[in-house]
DNA sequence: AGCACGCCGACT
DNA sequence: GTCGGCGTGCTC
């Protein structure tokens, strides 16, 4: 019998579990509220996401309440979750098929938060007034500003095409002003590395304010302030990486997503969530616009806004059809594709065509997406390949600091003097070329050239970022190595010419958007092709000329090539023709990883236009000690493949020690 | 996810 | 003899 007074209270913990947990209470809590309860050993924080009266609960069932209910502890001093952010955090555990504690951890992703205070904080200003507009918009950035506008107060996604430096920042941040004067919160996601002062100055000039910055290299008090500022509605305008996008927002009126292409949006540990795609759900819940802005948008947006589900804007009208740059391939099997002499890597058709650049003052790109100086050390005398105790890749010659990586699981080591199998020294050589490599190379071809070299690891500080792209934009470099990050979110305009040096690595890619990434990266990184002072140039080094892709890229028309990849993925299934799943089994035993996946795929449901490929061992087998199995699901467009998922994962009963990852919407097959 | 309990290897 | 490795199990 209990008193009629004391509710069961439900919470949802910050833990990897799907349901509440129910604690008894004399008191009635508010749907979002945040409350301390015991669990287990210790104490955590968590949300109020129901309450019920005992009365009516029917007796015993599900909740198994064959033990005492412990009670609440107490509630913090805070404003709830608003009903929207939580129906969001239903959702997104619904279709990646995630627990729903660890979604709504995301959100409580400032643990100081709910701790007491050591010391009293610093009073800081909760983001002053932003009103000041200084930009005057032409013509057709205000026909994009006015038709954003007109969709604020329900929800819309928006495609916003043009060119870089056509102005959709502009256009966004003019209609983030009127999200202002609807008393509304604003929430702009930027790739993680883009967070840079020419975005922030853009901000600054239209807003004669910093706006609340949300991203990995926050400090905690700033992180603290950062995050009850947007949950009690003081932060006005967050500006983030994707993380941001889980962020306790109070009354949100607009989501804005730059660079939407980037595939730094789709999150690959834990919650596997694409933070653009989560975007356009949580606007949909909160009745906002989402704009996604891009210069090439993914094929997936394109289907959607040419299926009349978004609106197109597009800023490039001016510019008349939209053309890749000139794009010249070097095949490495003929004569001018040798390459020139003292080098390996670089032929001479690009040789020149650098030589020529330089002369003109413009600066040119070496692109290779393989970081550090070889890809791998082979020994000399016994023919071994130094490899990764824990996976199963080479390690990864790092020349500067004399190290060994392994790029998958972070494994690092300065380099042998013996060969660890044949004991004799000095046998070690590079094979294969990384990023430090070609800057070596081409510094001996270049003496006089300033060459910059920009990497993950390079540019892996805001700071760092920062002075490399500023080098670049005051014409401190006239060549600059990198892999793709030095693409994320910059555009440099007197860069001119850009050298693929392995256009192949794009072709045998075991990531269905590997190729659309190189088209965007050409795009982005070549110069103002069309504006009549520079014209990019792109020329791509391979052994596979006569490829259809390669053709495509070389036809130099983006019709061309979105058409190829249209078709391809078309013919395929793949997204956005057709919808896919990847699980992913994993153990420290061999067998048993092995074992289960076999398992599992004799249960294989069969259903109509639903196709499982696998088990098969993961690209990567072994990664981090553990031994990996994968399947593909490819289902049609309509409908969802997470029902299957459940029905055929969900009845089995799994061995602890192997666990089981489903990627819902998967970017690599690795 | 944490955190505790529990059972086998190299050290104060 | 104990410290500590991480496999296993539990949390309203």
């Amino acid at each position: 019998m209990s008193v009629p007074s004391r509710k069961i209270i439900h919470v949802l913990l910050p833990t990897p579990f799907d349901g509440a947990f129910s604690y008894e209470s004399e008191h009635s809590f508010a749907r979002g509220e945040f409350v301390d309860v015991p669990f287990g050993k210790r104490t955590l924080t968590g949300v109020v996401w129901g309450e019920s009266d005992p009365s009516l609960e029917d007796s015993g069932g599900d909740l198994g309440l064959a033990y005492k209910l412990k009670t609440i502890i107490s509630k913090h001093d805070l404003p709830p979750l608003s009903s929207e952010s939580m129906k969001f955090i239903d959702w997104v555990a619904s279709y990646y098929m995630a627990p729903r504690g660890m979604v709504m951890k995301m959100m409580m992703s400032e643990p100081s938060v709910f701790k007491p205070l050591k010391r009293a904080p610093k009073d800081k200003k909760a983001l002053a007034d932003l009103s000041k507009s200084m930009t005057t918009l032409s013509g057709l950035q205000k026909v994009a500003a006015d038709s954003i506008k007109k969709c604020l107060g329900s929800f819309r996604p928006i495609l916003l095409e043009g060119v870089t430096g056509s102005g959709k920042t502009e256009v966004y941040l003019d209609a983030i002003a009127d999200v202002l004067n609807r008393g509304e919160q604003s929430l702009v996601l930027l790739p993680e590395i883009a967070l840079s002062t020419q975005w922030l100055r853009k901000f600054e000039e239209r807003f004669g304010e910093t706006p609340v910055l949300w991203h990995s290299e926050l400090t905690p008090a700033q992180r603290r302030n950062h995050w009850k500022a947007v949950i009690s509605g003081k932060a006005r305008v967050v500006v983030g990486a994707r993380s941001a996008l889980f962020l306790p927002f109070q009354n949100l009126g607009m989501i804005v997503v730059d660079e939407e292409h980037d595939p730094g949006y789709k999150q690959d540990a834990g919650v596997l969530y694409h933070a653009r795609d989560m975007a356009v759900m949580r606007g949909s819940f909160e009745n906002a616009p989402v704009v996604l802005a891009s210069a090439t948008p993914s094929l997936e947006t394109l289907e959607n806004a040419s299926a009349g589900k978004y609106l197109h804007l597009k800023m490039d009208e001016r510019y008349g059809e939209a053309t890749l740059p000139e794009i010249t391939l070097i095949d490495r099997r003929h004569k001018n594709g040798k390459s020139v002499k003292d080098s390996r890597w670089i032929s001479e058709a690009l040789h020149a065509a650098i030589k020529d650049n330089m002369a003109q003052k413009n600066q040119s790109l070496l692109f290779l997406n393989r970081r550090g100086y070889a890809p791998m050390l082979l020994c000399g005398e016994c023919g071994v390949r130094v490899s990764c105790k824990a996976c199963d890749t080479w390690l990864v010659y790092h020349k500067h600091d004399q190290s060994l990586k392994c790029h998958q699981c972070g494994f690092a080591a300065l380099v042998p003097k013996t060969c660890a199998s044949c004991r004799e020294s000095g046998t070690l050589i590079p094979c294969g070329p990384g990023v430090e490599r070609v800057v070596e190379e081409i510094s001996s071809l270049f003496p006089t050239a300033r060459v910059a070299l920009m990497t993950s690891d390079t540019m892996n500080t805001y700071k760092k970022a920062k002075a490399l792209v500023e080098a670049v934009h005051n014409s401190e470099v006239d060549i600059i190595v990198g892999t793709q990050v030095m693409a994320k979110g910059h555009h440099f305009p007197n860069l001119t010419l850009v050298g693929v040096v392995d256009g192949d690595i794009g072709l045998s890619g075991s990531d269905l958007r590997l190729m659309e990434r190189t088209y965007q990266l050409m795009h982005q990184v070549s110069g103002r092709a069309g504006r009549a002072d520079k014209k990019g140039q792109v020329m791509i080094q391979s052994h596979m000329t006569d490829h259809p892709l390669m053709k495509a890229l070389a036809s130099g028309n983006i019709k061309d090539f979105l058409s190829f990849e249209r078709e391809m993925r078309g013919q395929f299934g793949f997204p956005p023709f057709g919808r896919l799943a990847a699980i992913i089994l994993s153990s420290k035993n061999k067998e048993a990883a092995e074992g289960t996946a076999k398992e599992i795929g004799k249960l294989k449901p069969m259903v109509e236009g639903v196709d499982i490929f696998g088990p098969v061992p993961a690209v990567f087998h072994k990664l981090n000690h553990a031994f990996r199995w994968r399947f593909l699901v490819k289902g049609p467009k309509e409908g969802r493949l997470q029902p299957l998922l459940a029905k055929w994962l969900g009845s089995l009963n799994v061995p602890s020690h192997v666990r089981i990852q489903i990627d819902i919407d998967p970017f690599n097959f690795y």
